[in-house]
DNA sequence: AGCACGCCGACT
DNA sequence: GTCGGCGTGCTC
């Protein structure tokens, strides 16, 4: 008998691949466990083993594995089944859903190391300069990596020199794999067994009589290990008897002393006791029973509860009730709304039960989470976390909350798996029998509609916490102001006065412009000419606070021009505004006030975000600028007014979702303001008040919204009422992905009909010197989405089977928004 | 995706 | 003549 694993490799290969093991491997491996394995001709990668059999392949020899990584499967089968449902839905590779999957200190990789040949005298005389520069490198060093060498030798492409030094058997290479994540070990101190006795303890006492702070050491360990009962660490030890680690030390080298190493926890929690959650008001109880009820018919409930009417309340009533039972909960939020806040909240009410998953802790910060959810551990019945959390090993899940529903950033873009977390978390709440929450001020189109078809349950909160009055929303015509010149620079006289009024009163004010940089376009008075990236097909944008010209697109940057590159007139215009001109701006109207920006370039860096949040709580800013950042989860108490530079650049974006973004992004940002018991007022600015959507914000109708939305989306048969599929190609020749694109569209038009858009070069058609072209697959609803898939799959396999096509990059990218 | 192999231009 | 560019094909 013959024994194998197939296993998943973290590269984008669409198979498994199969591994010959041994039997005593065989009884042991499980599928879910990491495995070590050679691949290709000189690299070894981590594999998870997808399952084990005796079928030997029948058109290849099976490598053997390498070694065993695991004892016990650090993937569930549950997780190997979402990755598979993943896989298919998506359309992408199990390799690829592996990769966003694990932490990355999961997987390993070898690193080639380079060792002296000790086996034969080697005349230094054979070897060339570089040669010889490496082989005199070893010499002092015992082993090199790659890396070293390409330092020591000052160029990247290293390979030949070790190519050659290999062959005048200089040198050997090995691959070595390492393991990336180190528990954190804390050293600790006890007494040495020699000493337990009461006489060798009085001699010792006796014996260090001539050296006071090492005898006052072994004092000071006996006090404290007498009060907490507890293991010592070396660090406490040191602080409480004022002697320093050298002390300790020599007391260890002695013998006197025993040192020893404890794993902890990188996260730690350190709170005080746990406060019993809130009362609800009776919105809130009327809506946690309703929720209560659709759960009773329904996986999935929607939650649609106006801005700060309380929503987060209700989950925390909802988790207790989980928490009873005994299960786990994932609470799943975007990205940005994974604040301070809102973890102290929940750590208030659960403690340590709660454990943070974000893409802004380190990797060893993240494997322990997932020990701890694997283990399903005391210390992680709560995982709060963004997107990529869906992929951590729960068992027993009871239920998933998932906060501002209607977030694009649930959806991942760019590497593959390019899933929605939204949706990946409904299938995994089907999987494990779990109930899902999906929460949101302003719902999705989709979860609306499925909750109207009574696919999903719905429960709604009308009334603000407190019942704080919703704002009020006024429309300001530009155009209008424009022509009786009341316009100073990007600001209105209404919005003026109101400014002035709000500070007046001390109260602060956010003011949004959905655009970062100073402006987007410069422009050349005299010639027209405007600079570009030269790898992307956009204009610069200008940002002023560190004088450069920046793309948004690919990150090119180069200092600001003096004068026009084309003609050399210095004669040099601005066109369109950001929130640095705006941020400006206001420095110049309101001189006396603290203004600050609030955007992707002032939020960089770990804290940066943090931090201004911080500054607008304790009211040391008046005045924020921000991009749609603002509009993330955080209530300020002391805003009142709340400005929309220009409405327009996000109603006329090219996309089928514009109207429905702007409507949610305006509702949000107004929702900022007036949270405590006065009155917020919103202005909008726009040149076009008459527009529906900006109607429909003014009059906060949700409801109208979603039915003239949904009008357009059946007319024009987009989501939800069609599902779609969006291939893109990319290629650095434009000719290339032209006739790519136009082949495809055809193949795919011979299948799928006039459900087939496309082929169309985006409005922005090169990005990083790569053309792109588009293609979008419209899929009715009672169309088969896996037929559909499989069709595209085949029509995918015979593009590439063409060999001047081979070359073209392809993205499949499943519900694309 | 990596990575090796293999075939043509720009340097000593 | 070599170094090194990136097209092509394969990975159990």
């Amino acid at each position: 008998m013959q024994y194998f694993i197939d296993v998943i490799i973290p590269v984008p290969l669409k198979k498994l691949f199969t591994y010959r093991i041994s039997v005593s491997e065989y009884d042991f491996l499980e599928p879910g466990m990491r495995v070590a394995v050679p691949f290709g001709k000189s690299k070894i990668y981590t594999g998870i083993v997808y399952n084990v059999h005796n079928n030997p392949p029948t058109v290849y020899e099976a490598k053997d594995i390498q070694q065993i990584l695991d004892d016990v499967p650090i993937v569930k089968a549950k997780q190997l089944q979402l990755w598979q449902w993943i896989a298919d839905y998506y359309m992408c590779t199990l390799g690829d859903v592996m990769r966003a999957a694990l932490p990355s200190a999961f997987i390993l990789e070898s690193e080639t190391v380079i060792q002296k040949n000790n086996i034969k005298e080697i005349d230094e005389k054979i070897l060339k300069d570089d040669e010889f520069l490496v082989f005199e490198a070893l010499h002092h060093q015992s082993s090199l990596k790659i890396h070293d060498i390409s330092n020591i030798l000052d160029k990247k492409n290293v390979l030949p020199v070790i190519k050659r030094l290999i062959e005048k058997e200089a040198i050997s290479v090995e691959e070595e794999v390492y393991e990336k994540y180190k528990p954190k070990l804390v050293r600790y101190v006890k007494l040495h067994a020699n000493f337990s006795s009461e006489t060798a303890l009085e001699k010792l006492l006796d014996d260090l009589s001539r050296a006071p702070k090492q005898r006052q050491v072994i004092v000071t360990l006996f006090s404290v290990s007498a009060t907490t009962k507890k293991p010592v660490k070396v660090l406490d030890l040191s602080t409480e008897s004022g002697a320093s680690t050298a002390i300790i030390k020599s007391l260890i080298d002695k013998g006197v002393l025993e040192e020893y190493y404890i794993q902890t926890d990188r996260i730690q929690y350190s709170g005080d006791e746990n406060e019993t959650t809130k009362n609800l008001n009776t919105y809130q109880e009327a809506a946690l029973k309703e929720i209560k009820n659709a759960f009773g018919k329904h996986t999935v409930t929607l939650l649609h509860g106006v801005t700060s009417s309380g929503k987060t309340e209700v989950y925390v009533k909802l988790i207790e009730d989980i928490l009873k039972k005994g299960q786990q909960v994932l609470y799943l939020l975007p990205e940005i709304a994974l604040t301070a806040q809102l973890i102290k909240r929940l750590q208030n009410y659960f403690g340590e039960q709660v454990a943070v998953f974000h893409s802004k802790y380190s990797s060893h910060e993240r494997v322990e989470v997932w020990n701890h959810v694997l283990n399903n551990s005391g210390k992680a019945k709560i995982v709060l976390g963004a997107r990529s959390s869906i992929f951590l090993p729960f068992d027993n899940l009871g239920l998933i909350v998932v906060d501002e529903e209607h977030e694009q950033s649930f959806k991942q873009f760019d590497p593959a798996p390019r899933y929605h977390a939204r949706d990946t978390a409904v299938v995994l709440a089907y999987m494990h029998h779990a109930k899902i929450l999906l929460g949101s001020a302003t719902p999705s189109l989709e979860s609306y509609f499925n909750a109207k078809q009574d696919k999903y349950g719905l429960v709604e909160i009308t009334k603000r916490y407190n019942d704080v009055l919703m704002p009020d929303i006024e429309l300001i015509d530009i155009k209008e102001k424009f022509k009786k010149k009341l316009m100073k620079g990007h600001f209105s006289d209404r919005l003026i006065e109101e400014m002035t009024e709000t500070l007046q009163e001390g109260h602060q004010i956010i003011l949004f412009q959905n655009r970062r940089g100073f402006s987007p376009i410069v422009e050349c008075n005299t010639c027209g000419h405007s600079p570009q990236c030269p790898n992307c097909d956009v204009s610069l944008t200008y940002h002023q606070y560190r004088n450069q010209l920046r793309c948004h697109y690919c990150g090119y940057n180069s200092a600001m021009i003096k004068d026009c590159m084309a003609c050399g007139s210095p004669e040099l215009d601005t066109k369109g505004f950001g929130t640095e001109q705006i941020e400006e701006e206001v420095k110049l109207l309101f001189p006396d006030y603290k203004v600050a920006r609030m955007d992707l370039d002032t939020t960089r860096g770990k804290y940066g975000y943090e931090k201004i949040i911080t500054a607008l709580e304790q009211q040391e800013i008046d005045i924020l600028v921000g991009t749609q950042m603002l509009t993330k989860g955080l209530d300020f108490r002391n805003v009142k007014l709340v400005g929309i530079m220009n409405a327009d650049n996000m109603l006329n974006f090219p996309d089928f979702r514009a109207h429905e973004r702007s409507f949610q992004l305006m509702l949000q940002v107004s929702g900022r303001a007036g949270r405590t018991d006065e009155r917020g007022k919103v202005l909008i600015q726009t040149y076009n008040p008459y527009h529906n959507i900006l109607q429909q914000v003014s009059t906060n109708n949700y409801t109208e919204m979603y039915k003239e939305q949904m009008n357009d989306r059946y007319n024009y048969k987009y989501p939800p009422i069609y599902k779609q599929i969006k291939i893109t190609l990319k290629h650095k020749d434009y000719n290339k992905v032209d006739a790519a694109s136009i082949w495809l569209a055809k193949s795919l038009v011979q299948v799928f009909k006039d459900h087939v858009l496309g082929p169309e070069s985006p409005p922005i058609s090169r990005i990083r010197n790569q053309f792109h072209k588009n293609i979008l697959v419209k899929i009715p609803k009672q169309q088969s989405l896996s037929k559909t898939k499989k069709a595209i799959i085949r029509i995918n396999d015979s593009f590439f089977s063409i060999k001047d096509f081979r070359s073209v990059k392809i993205i499949l990218n499943v519900d694309n928004f």
